[in-house]
DNA sequence: AAATATTTTGCAAGTTTTTGAAAGAAAATA
DNA sequence: TATTTTCTTTCAAAAACTTGCAAAATATTT
């Protein structure tokens, strides 16, 4: 049906590749040798694949991606960057002491720290995340669950019934995930509720901690929900653009990574 | 039926590790020659998957781990009597209208009505039970946690926070669960801080309806959770004694089975 | 139709990631 | 305690990725 002399265009390629990519992955050779292009031109593909939501990229080709949902859905987001997540993790624990009580947010980079946290003794753990409650259970420490409305998207618990318990608490150490962080607005969310109950536990902790990966870095989300004068130390991954840590700085920001 | 000569993704083989899993342990060195790749390769990816939450490692291989994971103590309550609490669950399920404010306590038999709450629509569902969170969080309905601190042995949550949000509803119906119930002591549970917390929601709800299997019928457990008076409906099986019915009657209590 | 601008493609240099091997540390077993 | 097995760390080679650039293809203008 199409005239096969001519070269293909890369939108067509780009149905081609996602044909054959069918439900699983392939690599770059594999797909570069089938279009019958360079294997550069297959990786320019992949990546605008790969922004249009299609596609993931991983080393050496591709994974389609199963069900393309507004937002993805809580499991493959904590897979993504995981190996970034856990060096921010691993960092953050060491902020944490024996017998502190400390806040653990939502997010799959918090929940990469409470997988943790059976490395320090004696915590009181308070936390508005489901998936990190989960984790928490067969843990020693003691565990202090936020009540709230459930917002299913991110697995947590927020809006204003939260209120009621966090003001009752005090919080030696905050650790707070973010959808998007900038310098100039500070972080951000998609939701107004989980803003909400964000800035409510940023009020109440001695010491704010941000985690938050460098791919958040830049992005501005819907709703503010604190900016930067409310956190102490920003934990990131390396990929942190060296001009932000500077302006951090200057605000009295620590930064780590 | 694979292709073997291809080299294999990271992501590839994470999946086949995840399959050859299945629900037991693998042994690194099993995998290493199923996979065709070293032994140093296998336990990287392993080490991936743990920082996914999907994989458990060991000494020697590793274990999969699945959400919500479900304690053994649990589940083989929850199989003990299946039967009867279905049933009753079913019965309870019609004391439930469309866009009713519920309460849901922990417990398994309450658990089994939980399954059954997407024959109704609209519903606004308070819980203080992780496992009934759980089972809910798929659900189109509004679905509001009390917070408190986390009692491992039931998975609820229980204790003083839990008043700042119970005070802050309003709630139709609540279905409560027990260990023991008698009719001269009334309903009665083995932690203090669990029995707090039945108080407080009995005492917010328009109408009361408990939840008991046969079993715990003339049990009497360590702390007194509320007496008849706070009871509108007693929901059991039908090996529960007349004697006991009558008794129950006699205090305007109605009985279902 | 010719000339020019724009986009796309392939190539190559330099960088990063992945992989397997080996040595020392830790854990299990006897 | 001694011994074996398994784990972690480190290293070097190989594979894959990114970036910049020039050629080719396509689109636009004259």
């Amino acid at each position: 049906m199409s005239q096969c002399k001519r070269k293909l265009l890369s939108a067509e390629r780009e149905r081609l590749i996602l044909n054959a990519l069918g439900s699983s992955v392939g690599t770059i050779a594999d797909l570069s040798i089938r279009l019958k292009v360079s294997e550069a031109t297959v990786r320019r593909d992949l990546q605008s694949l790969e922004i249009q939501g299609k596609v993931r990229r991983v080393h050496g080709g591709a994974i389609r991606v199963q069900f393309p949902r507004t937002e993805p859905i809580f499991t493959e987001k904590a897979a993504f960057h995981a190996a970034e997540k856990d060096q921010i993790a691993r960092l953050a624990l060491e902020f944490i002491d024996d017998d502190d009580s400390i806040y653990l947010d939502g997010g799959s980079t918090v929940l990469a720290l409470a997988r943790k946290l059976d490395q320090r003794k004696n915590l009181t753990i308070v936390t508005n995340s489901l998936m990190a409650a989960a984790e928490l259970m067969e843990s020693s420490h003691r565990l202090i669950l936020l009540g709230g409305e459930f917002r299913a998207l991110s697995r947590t618990l927020v809006g204003p019934l939260t209120e009621r318990i966090v003001n009752s608490l005090h919080l030696d150490k905050a650790f707070m995930g973010t959808i998007g962080f900038t310098v100039e607005n500070g972080i951000s969310t998609t939701d107004p509720g989980e803003a909400y109950t964000k800035e409510l536990v940023m009020q109440r902790a001695g010491k704010v901690l941000l985690l938050v990966d460098s791919s958040k870095i830049g992005v501005s989300s819907f709703v503010v929900s604190g900016s930067i004068k409310d956190i102490d130390v920003v934990i990131s991954d390396h990929h942190i653009p060296e001009q932000i840590v500077k302006k951090l700085n200057r605000q009295h920001v620590e930064v780590i990574f």
